[in-house]
DNA sequence: GCTATTATAGATACATAAAGTCCTTAATGG
DNA sequence: CCATTAAGGACTTTATGTATCTATAATAGC
């Protein structure tokens, strides 16, 4: 098991919007150099991450992405579940009648995975960067 | 991101072979009927769990699959990571010079999640259920 | 030793999802 | 009006999971 690509992909490009300038949008084009991928790919990733509400775009000339919160409010399962989506790790396949309760387990270990990646915001590794990278 | 179903299937399989008699071995044959699964798909993912020293097998008249250790010291993680592999959930795909710290937060957040599947053993579990099933 | 039983392994087929491209449309600034 | 930039749909390619079938090997019981 494996998060997708597109995770890693959103997780850099939005390191780099909150290293930027928070006034002053980013656009695709700059974001796909930074990190090595297509521009057409990269817009699909962040327009989800603009569904998401963690980002707001604006078209047009001078345009690009900018973040919709305040830096410290981004955490890092934010990010993940933008792409990733929210559903469990595991589905269980029988049908025996209540809850499953091996799926419980696997539940409460996720809520532990998840709790700690809400509390790691990207503000805090952005400002473990030696520059704007 | 979610685990194969083939998780879910070794997951219940396990549980089954715990709350066993631990002499007598179970053949697959009895498993897949059990899960609801075929037989030979069944097998392939029993000898994966074989292959991580979860279980051993017998073949022949009267053989099938049983515990290798004792109940109590078979967790969850053992058996998802014999079915899922041990790599990490986010490889970066970037090549900034050193480590990625955003992989070291997501190594972080994996590894509590690994800590409590680790201290979760399917014999917890097998105890709450009302009967061998 | 012979036979039935049972696990192992390889080849193959199918479905689904991820990864990526191309083109069109829409919106914004100058 | 025009250049720029995001959004969205259609499509291709590739990889992985799911599953089946067949053949092989090993074991128990007679």
């Amino acid at each position: 098991m494996k998060y997708s690509q597109a995770t890693d992909y959103a997780l850099h490009a939005m390191l780099y919007l909150v290293a930027s300038a928070p006034d002053k949008p980013v656009g695709v084009q700059q974001l796909a150099e930074k990190l090595g991928v297509s521009p057409t790919y990269l817009s699909k990733l962040m327009t989800k991450l603009v569904k998401a509400g963690l980002i707001v775009s604006t078209p047009g000339a001078n345009g690009g992405y900018r973040l919709r919160k305040a830096q410290d409010e981004i955490s890092f399962l934010h990010v993940i579940q933008a792409i990733e989506g929210t559903a469990s790790l595991l589905e269980c396949s029988l049908d025996h009648g209540d809850e499953c309760l091996i799926q419980q387990v696997v539940l409460d270990a996720e809520r532990q995975m998840e709790q700690l990646l809400a509390s790691k915001k990207l503000v805090d590794v952005a400002r473990r960067l030696p520059a704007t990278d």
